[in-house]
DNA sequence: TGTATTTCTTGATTTAAGTCAAGCCTTTTT
DNA sequence: AAAAAGGCTTGACTTAAATCAAGAAATACA
């Protein structure tokens, strides 16, 4: 059941059966259904989360009443607030099911008793570094670079999302995100 | 000696006196002269470094020769390269005193040690991401608000570094940094 | 101290993305 | 099935920053 999870650890450093093991036992799993709330925003982030199935939206209220995407996640992508999971303070934003979707989780307590157990997990810095997608929309790069970096990198995401999500997401017009994939193919 | 780093690590978060003086035990002390290299692109960023006294450059080679500004430090100020770092992988940047500066350094072993020794300092985490500073250049702002941001937060920069560098920092062209400078104030 | 080099300022021009607006197409709702 | 809403595309226009260029000021250095 959590075979997928296993797997995508195991693709961020060398662990033993055992240590997947333990691993493995710490995990728990999360049904929700399209639009529920997985973090809310004003909540602390408990939990790091792996998509089996589905997909989910990573967005914050902006000043002016519209919201702005932080993050897309599809199935098989790894997840949290960073900022609220680290510190334990409430989330600026919030994440919810974009359809219907199957969560494997591991709450903070749990890392911490990975850390304790092996020195192995104390990378675990580093795998949560690792786990978190660099920012497109924060790379300094063009409308169009930004447009083909997310087009390398997370071409999943183009199938799965509306153009409007994409383009606030690398925070650019809707008009102008329109226009680029008019010109590159 | 290392009271100001003893006092920067308190602003961060309730320690017991004895959790300090753990912390200061681990702390070692590192003098460099003008350009010298505390970290140069290639090698693996080891420790997390606290300046005493003087300045520091951070940056990194751009494809086109010339070089970009990641950051600028001053007294008081905490730096390492965080990705080389966390994954103890080669620094793709590099790192040189802007003048003769003294530094408190602390390496990857000592903190793994204080995360062993007290459930404190597993807020290891929080700590060194609170300490790094949020890159303004990365905040999708104008090239006025970027520069706003600067004056707020950290007008010591303004004092230190000459103009091309906190444009380069920034991401902006100096001539336009040149023409904000002027008409705001 | 004088010369050279680098840094900063200012102006003119170009360019890319944002804004505004309209229409079409698709999906949802009833 | 029809109407409504939302999402996408396209065009015209505006705007802010980059670019190009030249000269002034500051700094290094010989």
């Amino acid at each position: 059941m959590f075979q997928p999870v296993v797997d995508s650890i195991q693709s961020f450093g060398s662990f033993t059966k055992e240590e997947l093991l333990i691993f493995e036992h710490k995990l728990s799993c999360l049904f929700v259904t399209k639009n529920d709330f997985i973090l809310k925003e004003g909540h602390v982030c408990q939990s790091f989360y792996f998509i089996l199935s589905g997909s989910c939206i990573h967005n914050y209220p902006a000043q002016d009443g519209s919201d702005h995407i932080v993050n897309l996640y599809v199935t098989g992508d790894w997840f949290t607030d960073y900022q609220s999971f680290t510190s334990q303070k409430p989330s600026t934003t919030s994440i919810q099911a974009f359809e219907d979707t199957r969560l494997a989780t591991i709450d903070i307590h749990s890392l911490h008793h990975l850390v304790i157990e092996s020195p192995v997990f104390f990378r675990a810095g580093r795998l949560f570094q690792t786990m978190q997608y660099t920012d497109i929309s924060n790379l300094g790069l063009s409308p169009e670079e930004k447009y083909r970096e997310l087009l390398l990198k997370r071409p999943e995401l183009l199938q799965k999302f509306p153009l409007k999500f994409l383009a606030s997401y690398l925070r650019i017009r809707p008009e102008t995100l329109s226009r680029i994939r008019k010109r590159i193919r």
